[in-house]
DNA sequence: ATGGTTGAACCTCAA
């Protein structure tokens, strides 16, 4: 079984203890990060390296970053969401991961939370999920096992709010960004919490603000979605929640697939 | 308390 992982850590320098003890006690095989907030020159590589993975990283100053970790060797690393040049935020990286006798692509994406519907950031969300769509059709024409994780900043249905009144018509839940969503379901790419949900967490982030965690108020926006090749092999997909519930703990907490292999 | 917290970097923005 191949466990791959995708958590936002909202600052990789923040949350690098968190991150340390959850990759040594859980030893995920791959594991895709976004919301470095940090550049390359200072992502924290040895510490790592140390637990035996493999890095690609895509940085950037205070903003977005995202990272993918692998205990297997990666090849073919692609920085960066094609379709539009002038976008310079980090927030796409794609790797192959070479497993024995079989290959993973994988990504690891920060979809723009849009802040405002009525915002530039939100035109800015709703181009980022056209060029996803039109990377996800290439892809899926090479046939492979492939599994782009992240924060889609996407709560696809009202099953994935806590309270879906308090969320109505916001950036995460508007009719644009499911319709979003649903044209790359159509597209096949199936997401592994949809397929095959495990344990007992369906949320995945849970707002800083009002207390929102003790409320239970929470979001499932982060999502690992999978090929048709990659949903075949999956056993299973749930949340970690323990990473909430720490002390500093980031506003995210792992999404985690499970596949054959 | 006209909403609240966190992180990075700056004296505010993004989430």
């Amino acid at each position: 079984m191949i466990a791959i992982a995708t958590w936002n850590v909202n600052s990789i320098k923040s949350r690098l203890a968190h991150l340390l003890d959850w990759l040594r006690n859980e030893k995920p095989d791959i594991v895709l990060l976004q919301e470095l907030k940090c550049i390359n020159e200072n992502f924290p590589a040895m510490e790592i390296e140390d637990l035996g993975y493999n890095l690609a990283v895509h940085g950037e100053k205070t903003y977005n970053g995202v990272a993918i970790l692998s205990k297997f060797p990666l090849s073919d690393i692609q920085k960066g969401l094609p379709g539009d040049d002038t976008d310079i935020q980090s927030r796409y990286i794609e790797a192959v991961v070479n497993l024995p006798g079989a290959a993973i692509r994988v990504a690891s994406v920060y979809v723009p939370n849009g802040q405002m519907t009525d915002s530039d950031k939100y035109q800015y969300k709703l181009r980022f999920l056209n060029r996803l769509h039109a990377h996800f059709k290439t892809l899926l024409t090479y046939d492979e096992i492939l599994v782009v994780g992240g924060d889609y900043n996407i709560a696809p249905t009202d099953d994935d709010v806590h309270n879906p009144k308090l969320w109505q018509g916001s950036v995460l839940t508007h009719d644009d960004v499911r319709s979003a969503w649903r044209r790359m379901e159509y597209l096949g790419m199936y997401s592994a919490f949809r397929i095959k949900p495990a344990g007992d967490t369906r949320f995945s982030w849970w707002d800083y603000r009002a207390g929102a965690l003790e409320r239970d108020d929470g979001l499932l926006i982060d999502h690992l979605l999978l090929s048709p090749q990659a949903a075949d092999r999956t056993q299973s997909c749930f949340v970690y929640k323990n990473l909430r519930m720490l002390e500093k703990a980031s506003d995210h907490t792992p999404v985690i697939a499970m596949l054959a292999a």
